[in-house]
RNA sequence: GGCUCGUUCGUCUAACGGUUAGGACAGCGGCUUUUCAAGCCGUUAACAGGGGUUCGAUUCCCCUACGAGCUACCA
């Protein structure tokens, strides 16, 4: 086998949105190309001007850009938005190459190994109906398959409207041999005469891909499981013109929760939805890598480049899977603890969305709850109660069978206690020393810590449920502290 | 209906003839503890079924069942 340079290619029709199973096809490419060197090509395929949408090419890219899923060829987007295309093989927009297949889509009809089909949509429709009706296997009977060229020449020089259909063998089989799942076999009999180029002069995606594969040299062809069965079409074409056909990997197809293929209206699929969810792009990947193929099974967490360098195209999985998306929330928080403090308040910053009079005291609560985060688009349900003005009639401040009158005197040596406190202990970063004080404190008063720390804690968070006493205290530093213990003694 | 692919804990997976079938998420229990979250420790749970091949099958072959994909002038 010759020694060619590994070539592969993501090639998505732009009819929307990134899907999330796109984006794993799209990451094994990226990972393969990468693990040997190769090269990683995006190519647009938008034959079918009937489902094209203005703006998914954009999209498609920029979420692949978002995601660290970066083509070192073909269509690309710049940091101004603009889409270009790059390299040597271009162009990189199918519908740019319409003569190109119609150019390869003539050579095949004169080497007889696909022929213009006159038949119109009526007929095939009754004929599918006829087929389905008598439990036949739905298939073109052939109609146009044997019309003499001379009287083809001649109804299209008339000006009827045709379609050009591959010649495909009646007998015998193919083998194809798949990278992922060994050879499969299939019968010519029972493989339709595909159409190849439309009524409206576009090519469909048989002819177009595989020609733009070859043209490309596209050495492995890396694809969902929905294509295994019209493999044999595209040899047929590689053959034909005695073209070297590359390999072919089919990848298990992303699920439902009721295993059928994963799809819009059973949840998020587009990537970019997954994004505006607060999932870390890296965690994404990670997660979606993990879907189909893991290195070694008792590891989860692996960086974009570590998969670069470990990824095998040949263990990836052969069967479907499902989504786990708590596991992604899981992956999530791992990556969200990884970042360095500067990183993640960055991050988070915007999304915090109230106003806090000293931003020192924004950040510093940012990082408590750090913790509790799944995903980023909880930042603000996290944070937003910490600085919402307790209401402490609507919540209890006394601990177990606690009277009111004894949280309030405790309530009220603390507060005097913490007001009598130097400055360096209420420096952030003093954490541990102030539980240690106040622990210590409460020891020598002889008070249990729940009397003394649930009702500093709910008067200073305003909930039942929070951080810490120490935390709070941290976090909000002397002024706001002692005026939310003040507010407090004064409801009881 | 036809063709094709697939089938290990609920889910994602490891195992490439010999393991007490491993890990992770979720679940459950415990520890920690002023609450919640986190953390730590422990634990429940799987080779779809039946035939072969073999000294030995989760692993190889066949059949069945179930699931899925394809069956367009969509990709």
């Amino acid at each position: 086998m010759s020694q060619t340079r590994l070539r592969v290619r993501y090639a998505p029709s732009p009819t929307g949105y990134l899907h999330i199973g796109g984006l794993r096809t799209a990451l094994y490419n990226e990972l393969l190309a990468r693990k040997h060197g190769g090269d990683f090509i995006l190519r647009i395929e938008d034959t079918d001007q009937t489902r094209f949408v203005p703006g998914a090419t954009e999209n498609l890219c920029s979420s692949l850009k978002r995601c660290g899923v970066e083509a070192n060829e073909g269509v690309w987007i710049d940091d101004q938005g603009n889409l270009i295309e790059r390299g040597e093989y271009g162009p990189y927009t199918q519908s740019k190459r319409k003569e190109k297949h119609k150019a390869y889509a003539e050579q095949l009809v004169t080497m007889g190994k696909a022929y213009p089909c006159f038949c119109t949509s009526e007929r095939l429709d009754k004929l599918r109906e006829e087929q389905q009706l008598m439990k036949q296997p739905t298939m073109y009977d052939g109609h146009c398959r044997n019309v003499a060229s001379d009287e083809t020449q001649r109804r299209i020089m008339a000006g009827e409207t045709y379609v050009i259909r591959l010649k495909l063998p009646k007998e015998g089989n193919v083998t194809i041999d798949d990278v992922i799942r060994g050879q499969v076999t299939f019968d010519w009999k029972l493989i339709d005469d595909q159409v190849i180029i439309k009524s409206d002069g576009f090519p469909t995606y048989h002819l177009a891909s595989m020609c733009d594969d070859h043209d490309m040299q596209i050495s492995h062809v890396i694809r969902g499981e929905e294509w295994l069965s019209s493999t044999p079409k595209h040899l047929f074409i590689f053959s034909s013109f005695g073209w070297e056909p590359p390999r072919f990997a089919h990848l298990p197809l992303l699920l439902n929760p009721d295993r059928s293929k994963l799809s819009k209206r059973q949840g998020d699929v587009a990537v970019e939805d997954f994004l505006e969810k607060g999932y870390l792009p890296e965690a994404l990947i990670n997660f979606v890598a993990m879907l189909g193929w893991n290195p070694t099974g008792d590891r989860e967490i692996y960086a974009h480049d570590e998969l670069r360098s470990l990824f095998a195209l040949e263990n990836v999985n052969k069967s479907g899977a499902i989504l786990n998306l708590e596991k992604l929330d899981w992956i999530n928080e791992q990556y969200l603890r990884a970042l360095s403090e500067n990183a993640y308040l960055e991050l988070v910053r915007p999304l915090a969305k109230i106003s806090v009079e000293d931003p020192a005291i924004l950040d510093r609560a940012l990082l408590l709850i750090r913790e509790r985060l799944h995903r980023l688009n909880q930042v603000h349900e996290c944070i937003s109660p910490l600085f919402q003005e307790p209401n402490y009639n609507e919540i209890n401040l006394t601990w177990k069978a606690q009277s009111p009158e004894t949280a309030k005197e405790i309530l009220n040596e603390v507060r005097n206690f913490l007001h009598a406190q130097s400055k360096s202990f209420w420096e952030w970063g003093n954490r541990t020393a102030i539980e240690q004080t106040i622990k210590t404190w409460i020891a020598e008063k002889k008070w249990q810590n729940g009397e003394v720390l649930w009702p500093v804690r709910v008067a200073l968070s305003g909930q039942e449920k929070s951080p810490s006493p120490f935390e709070l205290l941290e976090t909000y530093g002397k002024e706001m502290s002692l005026k939310r213990l003040d507010a407090a003694i004064g409801s009881l």
